[in-house]
DNA sequence: ACAATTGAGACCAATTTAGTCCCAATTACG
DNA sequence: CGTAATTGGGACTAAATTGGTCTCAATTGT
C-alpha cells in the first residue's frame, strides 16, 4: 500500500507536538498529551534522538526538544530516521539482491523516481507540517501537478477525483 | 523503508516487458524471459488483468498484452493495482483507525503529501519507465527540486549527495 | 540518597508478505 | 471431438516484518 510504518506516523505526530511547544518535554508527558503508550513514545523519541532530530536531556527534569528550528527539519529526515532510506525498490539500496536484476530494464528509472519522491519530502518542513493547512505543501502539490501533457492530463484528472 | 512490495516490483518489470513486446505473451514465456517463477508471474499478471491494465486471452495460444498504449498507463496505476491505494498513512484511507487521531495535527497535511506523491507517480508513464534513461522522469525530478527557498536548499543539497 | 528520566536492547505476538499449489473454465488445433 | 495450453480464482504455508511491552543500566536535579 506504499505506506509508512506506524512508528513513523507516531514520529511525525510527536515531532509536530514538539514543534508547537518550545519547552523541554518528557516522553511521558508527550505520551499523555498525544494519547500514546509511554513505551511507544519513548521508542520513537529514542530513534529521533539517535538521528539528531531531537535533543535529549537525561535525568530528573530531563526530556526532549527539537534539535533545530522546525523550519529546518524536513519530513524526509523524519521518515528516514524512523524507517531507513527512502527507496521504493530493493535495488535502490542493495545491488544484487534482486532476482530479476539482469532482465530488469526499469532500474535506472526507479532511481529517478525515488529521487523525485525524496526531493518532494525534503521540501516539506516540520514547520509546514505543524501548520493547520499548509499553503506551502499545497503549493508543492500544485508544482508537481500537470504541466501540459496530452495523455496524462486525463489520468491526473481522474486522480483528483478519486483522491480528493 | 517506504518501499513497495516485491510483487509490485515484479509488476513493473513485467509491464515494461509487455511494453517492449507488442505480441500477446503467455505468463510462462514472460517468466522465462524475466527469470521469475511461473507462479509469481501468473499471480502478478492476474492482478494486473483484474485492474484492466493488461488484457488477458484464455485458452491455447492465449496470453497477455497491454490493455492500452504504454504512454497511457501510469506508474501510479500499476502500483495501485498491486498494492492498493497510495496512502502513506493509515488515516488517509480509513478514518477512526488511528489511535492518535484526536490529538493529531498533521492529518490534513498528510493528505496533501499523499496527493503530491500520487501526482508525481501519475506523471510517469509506463513508456517512460521502459525507456532506458527517461528524460521525462528526470525532468519531473527537476521540476520538483529546489524552488528558491532559504532553508531547504541546504537539505536538498544533502540529499543529492547521499542518494546519487 | 532518591526520584525522575533517557539509553540500549531483548522479547513475543500479531500482522503482512512471499511463494506454492490446486482445480475449474476457456480456447486453439489437430 | 479430444487434448494440450492457457487464464481465473482461490487456498495455503512459511518467512519476514512490525508493533508493542518489558527490563535494566546510566544520568542528573533536588
Amino acid at each position: 500500500m506504499l505506506r509508512i510504518g506506524k512508528l513513523t506516523d507516531y514520529g511525525t505526530v510527536v515531532m509536530t507536538a514538539l514543534a508547537r511547544d518550545a519547552r523541554r518535554v518528557s516522553a511521558s508527558e508527550l505520551a499523555a498529551d498525544l494519547k500514546l503508550s509511554v513505551d511507544v513514545a519513548r521508542k520513537v523519541l529514542k530513534l529521533l534522538a539517535g538521528a539528531d532530530l531531537v535533543e535529549a536531556t537525561r535525568g530528573a527534569q530531563g526530556g526532549y526538544q527539537l534539535a533545530r528550528p522546525a523550519a529546518e527539519i524536513s519530513m524526509a529526515e523524519i521518515i528516514e530516521a524512523l524507517e531507513g532510506p527512502i527507496a521504493l525498490t530493493e535495488c535502490s539500496i542493495h545491488d544484487h539482491r534482486c532476482s530479476v536484476e539482469q532482465s530488469c530494464h526499469a532500474r535506472g528509472n526507479w532511481h529517478l523516481i525515488n529521487r523525485a519522491i525524496r526531493l518532494a519530502l525534503a521540501q516539506v518542513s516540520l514547520a509546514d507540517m505543524a501548520a493547520p493547512g499548509s499553503g506551502r505543501i499545497a503549493a508543492l502539490a500544485r508544482r508537481i501537478a500537470p504541466p501540459q501533457s496530452t495523455v496524462h492530463t486525463v489520468n491526473v484528472a481522474e486522480l483528483e477525483r478519486s483522491q480528493p
